[in-house]
Order: structure tokens, then C-alpha cells, then sequence
DNA sequence: TGTAATCCTGTAGTAAAGTACGGGGTATAT
DNA sequence: ATATACCCCGTACTTTACTACAGGATTACA
């Protein structure tokens, strides 16, 4: 298992050496072991968990949800019954946005489809009436 | 057509006050008329934006972004064809978000049929190994 | 072996998206 | 007709999520 440097994670997910740092004192990847200089070490696991922190904020998560997605089995105390009830309820959000995405999606589909991508702009219809109410 | 104040909308959008306000100025919905006490007058194509506006957020967009999907048509010396490449252009960002929240559900799902709920909470896998490398 | 790149901690600054006044006018219910 | 609730504008404050130093130690490499 080869150790990275933090300068090496940054590089690889896109981040910056201070967001990772940033998240680290937020609590959502742990702190890594450490060289006896102080260099933080990391392992391909922080790359992939990071990688899904990325995907998880372009998804409307905020931090604090994404924290409790990955931190669910580390409450002191908790049952492995409110486990599974919190992660339904996190699917049950993700089912939720995966809804309005294709309603949207269908939405915009139906429009582009009708625009004749060339001509006066008014003959294009889109967003002139975004079905946002259905 | 019946007229409403900005407390109703807000009301009925669950927004608050100053947020619809505070839309209004960065031009997510335009300055509706206003009675001589210059009281600001909606109808009910207000409150459908508004819950779009609140909708999309949820979904990962941010202000700019609802803005460009909501305006698309209203800038000057675009052309129909301009418009067909960005709605085409925000349906593909649609697209990989519905994809990014399947792989999420579905790992998520696997995890919580794994789940007993019930028992000692280390049978419980959610999360010692989010699947968020595939 | 020097020097440039990279790392450390801690603090401060920024952008986005609200949220909360303050001071004053308007609407409405008794 | 007078409270009380609602609206106006403008400004300032707050939270979230970074982003940028400053000052100093460490590592890489020519």
C-alpha cells in the first residue's frame, strides 16, 4: 500500500491541499497517520472517500449530511436498528432527488426536442413555461 | 387571477420573507407590480418559480445556475440554436447527477438488505466500505 | 549542499445564500 | 380611530464552505 503525501491526494481527486486539510478538521475523513517530520500519510482509501465527498456536494449534500452518511456506524452507543432507519431515510432522500431529477429531465427533453435549433429565438420554446409545477 | 402579498407566497412557498426579497434582487424572479402603497403584487406563477428555484437547490444547482436554466430565453441576441446547447448542455448535468444518485442508491440499498437490524451493531456493514469507488 | 518545492500550524479573508434589524409607511379589525 | 399586523428599503450580520497568507520545518534533486 503506497503512502501519499497530501499534495498527491489533492492532485489526484482535483481538491486543494487546504480543502483537504479543511475537511480533516471537520471531521469527515479521519487524520491520517503521520511521518516523525509531521507530513500527513494517506493511503488509496482517502482518494476514494474524498472522490465520493466530491460527488456526494454536486448532489445538493451539504457537509454535515455527507458527514453523517460516512460516519452512521461511528456514533457511540447507536444500534445497528437505527442504523438501518437512518440510512432508509438517506435513500429515501436520494429516491426523492432521483424524482425531481427526472422530472426536470423531462421537462428540458420535451423542450429541447421542440426547438428548432435554428430561427428566431421565439420559436423556441424552451423555459418559457419550465413545467416546474407538475 | 387573484392578487397575493409577499407573505402569502412566502407562506405558501415555506421561503421566508427576505429570501423572496433577496431572489428578487439577484433577478431569479422578476419585480412583480406593485399597488400605489407600493406593495409588491404576485400571482400564482410566483409561487410555481419559487418552488422550482427551491426544488433545484435541493438538487445541487446553485442560484447562478437556476438563474441560467430560468433565463435562458431572456438573453439578448441569443439565438434558438445557442439555447438548444445549453438546455442540451444542463440536461447532461441532469443526466450524471440521476446517474451518480443510482450508484449511490443502489449501494446504499445493498448495505441496508445486509443490514438485520437488530444484533450487534459490527454485523451492520452500512458504511465500513461505501462503495464509492465504482 | 544549497535551493526550490512541499509540508506544517494557525489565523484571516472571501463568496454564496441567506437572515435580521431599524426606521418608517400601509392595511385591517375592533 | 387606533392598535396590531404587514409591507417598504437599506444595511449589516451569519453560516457554510472554502481559500489565502505568514512564518517556519522538511524533502527532493541538481
Amino acid at each position: 500500500m503506497s503512502e501519499l503525501t497530501i499534495g498527491q491526494i489533492a492532485q489526484r481527486t482535483g481538491l486543494g491541499i487546504e480543502t483537504i486539510r479543511f475537511y480533516e478538521r471537520k471531521g469527515l475523513i479521519e487524520e491520517p497517520p503521520r511521518k516523525e517530520s509531521g507530513y500527513r500519510q494517506y493511503n488509496e482509501d482517502a482518494i476514494a472517500r474524498l472522490m465520493f465527498i466530491q460527488q456526494a456536494k454536486t448532489l445538493g449534500f451539504s457537509l454535515r449530511e455527507i458527514n453523517e452518511l460516512l460516519s452512521l456506524r461511528k456514533k457511540p452507543g447507536i444500534t445497528s436498528r437505527e442504523i438501518k432507519q437512518l440510512a432508509e431515510a438517506k435513500l429515501a432522500d436520494i429516491e426523492d432527488k432521483i424524482r425531481m431529477l427526472r422530472r426536470m429531465q423531462r421537462t428540458l427533453k420535451k423542450l429541447v426536442d421542440k426547438c428548432p435549433g435554428h430561427g428566431p429565438t421565439n420559436e423556441c420554446p424552451i423555459l418559457e413555461a419550465l413545467d416546474y409545477s407538475s
